[in-house]
DNA sequence: CCCACTCAATACCTCCAGGGTATGATCTGG
DNA sequence: CCAGATCATACCCTGGAGGTATTGAGTGGG
């Protein structure tokens, strides 16, 4: 049996006239005869009775036409939604995402995405740099977010956004009042550095500055993430240097103040990883998103 | 597409090898190749990625296999229901049937057509003999149950059961302290007569054996159907002459008599009547039934 | 009562597509 | 670097789907 026996059955079925069915069908009559006795044989059931006005359906034929209908329909919806999920519409994406990246350009981001694709679940997996690398290799997650990602063989990355750099200093501090610090101003402040793990990391960016402009920064601590550095700072520890997005971040008694003097060039990038060999429709379609997201985004902003 | 396809590409996907699908095809791995793009390409969509190890599904071809896997079963199980229909084991038979023919054969036959055929719903239809015929007519029924069918050009008669007369009696009643009644005794009995409506009929049986008996009947009262006409005896309308089934009828004051000298070869038929013309396998199946029936029946009763 | 009409069925032909064999291209593991 | 595995390509052949012409059967109108 074939798809093309259910198409001619169900026509025949509708016209109860193989000549008229034939012509709906665009094929002559007598083939249409011959298909409709192979597919009764087949099945070894008189689907139609003849008779000198046309054809008309047996019980078993009732019943078959509601089944051929159904597998029809079956099928057509099967084309329709692999043809989605072929072009990146339909279907599931894991995104590894680390702490504090969720601050402000990912959520923007993923909205976006999910506007064009409704249909596509977004499944969200908290993971350290180290951890994205080694899911994306296993498949468990299709793309990674993260900061200060080297290029790797098999992994592709694509800059999603360039902040500037700001710190985070109690509102009480003498230098809160200046609307603009100078880094060699920071000298004194004992610093909290984030995130903990993988290096290179935001970490050695900061204490790279930190020796351009001159001194060995004072560690006060190393956390997590940003928003641990932020509630660290507002409990006294010191000064943390952040993105600019941490300002949407708001603590009771902590600032957040521009740098006069970070290099020209300076930015902290968020970019988002894959696997270079990963030709599926969804990344495409994600990676679109993140092009089109950029481009409305507002230009990198330079210190 | 065609379910050829399908039925590739399952095999496909589930051996992630083309070779090894073609085998279990029992094709050569070079068709299965070309099938395999050609669905891909009448889809729009990359089903597999090739790998150097074999072909695995991409998320949409994941997608694919469910599908796929789902039309099959529907056919499959298309192709089964449609069969079991054709050979009479699944659908529905509307049946025609009189008020008290249901006393004991049809009961009986109709239990006996549900254990043959368990997912065949037989529907009754309580209709008087000439109703029958005009819906078996319209294809309202299929089959019909009464007493004396005479032959008709597109109906057909199947004889199911033939009875002996009883006479129902006053308990009280003299006669009824006799074992057996001869018909002349009956004489000075009112007669109770049944079934009201098309002739000829039971009404007319009863009427020719009076004369045979050489007395015209006093004709008490005419109804609708045995159950009446017993109901009548209780209250002292006369006597009511019914085939032997209906002593399954107890009613208080009531007793059933046999007669002694009803002519030989005298009985009371029940016959099923269907279109000549009618070729479904429910009907034949049935009718199958009546002739087990028969068979599994003791021997028609003789007066 | 017969002829014209309507359908389905049959006979026969053509041609494409599905299947076969042989071979190529590519990657991997020893 | 070679042997083996795997998918892709090239080319041929045959069965079957579709076409045309015709027959067969049943119906209704004149």
């Amino acid at each position: 049996m074939d798809l093309r026996h259910l198409r001619y059955f169900v026509a025949v079925a509708e016209e109860e006239n193989i000549g008229r069915a034939a012509a709906r069908l665009h094929i002559s009559q007598p083939p249409l005869t011959r298909q409709i006795q192979q597919l009764e044989e087949e099945l070894g059931v008189t689907l139609f009775l003849r008779t000198p006005r046309g054809m008309t359906l047996t019980q078993a034929g009732e019943l078959f036409l509601e089944e051929a209908r159904n597998i029809r329909a079956l099928v057509e919806q099967a084309t329709e939604r692999t043809q989605r999920a072929g072009q990146g519409k339909l279907g599931r994406l894991d995104v590894g995402i680390f702490g504090s990246a969720i601050l402000d350009a990912i959520p923007k981001l993923l909205l976006a995405f999910r506007n064009r694709h409704p249909d596509v679940k977004v499944v969200l997996h908290t993971m350290s740099k180290g951890e994205q690398i080694e899911a994306l290799r296993q498949r468990r997650i299709s793309v990674g977010f993260n900061r200060m990602l080297a290029p790797l063989e098999d992994i592709g990355v694509c800059q999603v956004t360039t902040e500037g750099l700001l710190v985070a200093i109690q509102a009480d501090d003498p230098l809160a009042r200046q609307p603009v610090i100078r880094f060699a101003e920071l000298q004194q402040h004992p610093l909290i550095l984030f995130p903990t793990g993988a290096r290179p990391s935001f970490i050695d960016k900061v204490i790279g500055l930190c020796s351009t402009a001159g001194f060995q920064p004072t560690i006060s601590q190393e956390v997590g993430d940003a928003v641990t550095g932020v509630a660290l700072v507002a409990s006294g520890f010191g000064v943390c240097l952040v993105p600019d997005s941490a300002t949407t971040l708001q603590f009771p008694g902590v600032v957040y103040r521009t740098l006069a003097d970070t290099p020209p060039n300076f930015f902290v990038d968020l970019s988002c990883i894959y696997r270079k060999d990963d030709q599926s429709p969804l990344l495409g379609a994600f990676l679109e998103t993140v092009e089109e997201f950029k481009k409305a985004s507002p230009a990198p902003p330079r210190a």
